[in-house]
DNA sequence: GATGAATGAGATTTCATTCAT
DNA sequence: CATGAATGAAATCTCATTCAT
């Protein structure tokens, strides 16, 4: 009994240790260039052993993919589900968004990787249909957020989805100029420069 | 003489061949699954001769890179020349930034690969240096516009980098969406995505 | 003392559930494709018991071998036992031989692939060994038979060894045939064609 | 032009260069203990280079089983061709294949190793439909032959295919035992047996 | 005695680059 | 200058065997 248990959970933790050496990997240093030996060093486990737990490379890269979309996705559900004016709401969304690249880096890059349109990448229709339903239910969530603004009478009415898409457009853009270093390069701030960037379309856009 | 430019015209044609062929390729098919063969039989050359033209495959990709940038600034700088209120300007820059992405969609797919922030293109340090160089003009460019914008007094005082950081934000942000298919997916137009957007922004920081 | 018996039965239980599982899969997908895991399963134990009972892969597969070449020397000996002419023990043993092939293709086949003369199998030598005996023993019985015959002067006299060689080369050589699948594609009974083949050499030889 | 010629010349030599050291060891040590690195070595190449001219190890092993049985058809038809009694041609035959496998030996490994009915070498359908064709080819000769010496009243009626089968049965059946070393072993001269045993039962057929 | 997760040597194949012609 | 056959390092994945539990 106590040796099923324990043995489940040192699956588990192999697991574990594998998708994080690769998820370190594939920040640092791309797809194409982790070698699956690189994973295995990593996670302290022979070669032989990543084939026990993931069928090849690119399944290890799915479920990284996958993860971080969860994460994502639970982040920006808790900031709507905080309630408060459209405004409030709108910064928390923002907040998360920066939060997961703060914090979940390494996934954003992964997911990046995908979504840039390199198809490579041998990802099963699966995790794409899986990926583009998550990134999905975001988008509906952030608009479902507009439209409510928009009725409460705080912001001008309009298309709402075309309002949410330039918030979210927003937010990408400016990870996405942050990822190549630019900001660093130019002693910008990220977090105030979305915040200021996120409160002027919000005065752009409120009544 | 009149067989010197022909042999230097030639040669010139040559080095055009194989750039439209790599060009074509890379957009289609990524860096990584475009092999030297085919940039070769694109440009109905030997493989050899692509390195009489091109000391390796990554100064291919890298001179399309450059030749994509010289491009980009180039519509910038034309979009700032009309001279214009701050809007007309900013207008302008949108339209810019967007044609380049909607005409010469192959180079921006070969920049954005640079721009990943992974290692693996494994680009010399010489190139990173001129995109680098490249980027930081459109910037200044940017940036400029916006403290002449407040200076006029047509919009509020404030960091100009950090303003035209977000400005620069949105706009890549919407592409990047778009490139990833979201826009087509939701039916949302992007030049319209962008206009209204940018309209959001500039009356949220106009006077 | 009960326990202990019935320990060593469930011992031989055991690997003769091993041997049957290698058996049909060996016949059915060849040496190669068999897999360690595959014979586990088969067996229903776990691959670390397929050890217990045997050093490795070869030897559950020599041990096959064994088995068949046993089986096939008893069956030639019970066809000489029976009394009778030369012509009658002659048509015993191609039935025999024919029989085993029907009957134990499983085994045929495994040996067969030894027989192939190619190092591949890696078996070892003391394999090689037993199994050369126990050919051995058959074309001694055959040629027993054959100079029986001779002295009997129920066949002309001649060299017991090359006519025991060539009577058994005939039903070599059709089994193979039959085996590749010609005798079917063209409609040829393999017992018949061996009983027709039999006696016409039967009759090339006789007095 | 000759620059042409001799490249071309060069190419085909190659191909043989790799052909020859692939049969050699297919030969000596079958299919599965070949590594292209092997062949590689044995053809005095580099690995890459053999991929230049096949598509694979399977298509190295095609192209000699092809060859094998080219040549033992154009051999066999040799025989047929000369002209004579039923007897002399069954001889003449008989000593082709023979001849087949003495001197191209490598050839007759490599196809017993395809009839084996193992499944493991992926030879393509094409190659196998091939095979399958040219030794029917081989055995439509034979029974053509025993067919004319039943009409010419050589040899008894009966049915010429069951016949063909057992006269092919016989030989295939020596050259298998020779090729298991049992011939040596025993002292005994394969091509005296074959000789015996294809007039024993020439003497057992005939009027 | 039984288990099965872990191991890692080794196999096939790809492709950027070179260099003799 | 142009060619393209040859190179060989390197990558992914397999599977017989071991050994701690």
């Amino acid at each position: 009994m106590g040796v099923k248990d324990r043995k489940k959970r040192e699956k588990e933790q192999r697991r574990h240790q594998i998708l994080d050496a690769a998820r370190d990997l594939f920040m640092h240093k791309g797809y194409f260039d982790v070698r699956m030996d690189d994973i295995a060093t990593g996670a302290e486990v022979a070669i032989g052993t990543l084939y026990l737990y993931f069928h090849n490379k690119d399944e290890i890269y799915a479920t990284l993919c996958e993860e971080g979309l969860d994460i994502l996705n639970r982040l920006i559900e808790d900031a709507i589900r905080e309630e408060g004016s459209f405004q409030e709401c709108l910064e928390a969304i923002g907040r998360s968004y920066l939060g997961f690249y703060m914090e979940y880096g390494s996934y954003y890059d992964v997911l990046s990787f995908v979504g840039m349109g390199f198809k490579q990448v041998g990802l099963s229709e699966e995790l794409e249909k899986k990926i583009t339903q998550k990134s999905d239910a975001a988008i509906s969530k952030l608009e479902f957020v507009v439209k409510q603004g928009m009725e409460a009478g705080e912001i001008a009415e309009g298309d709402s989805k075309e309002v949410a898409f330039f918030l979210w457009g927003l937010l990408e853009g400016l990870i996405f100029i942050h990822r190549r270093g630019y900001m660093d390069a130019w002693a910008v701030d990220l977090a105030r420069t979305s915040a200021v960037g996120m409160e002027a379309i919000y005065r752009g856009i409120s009544r």
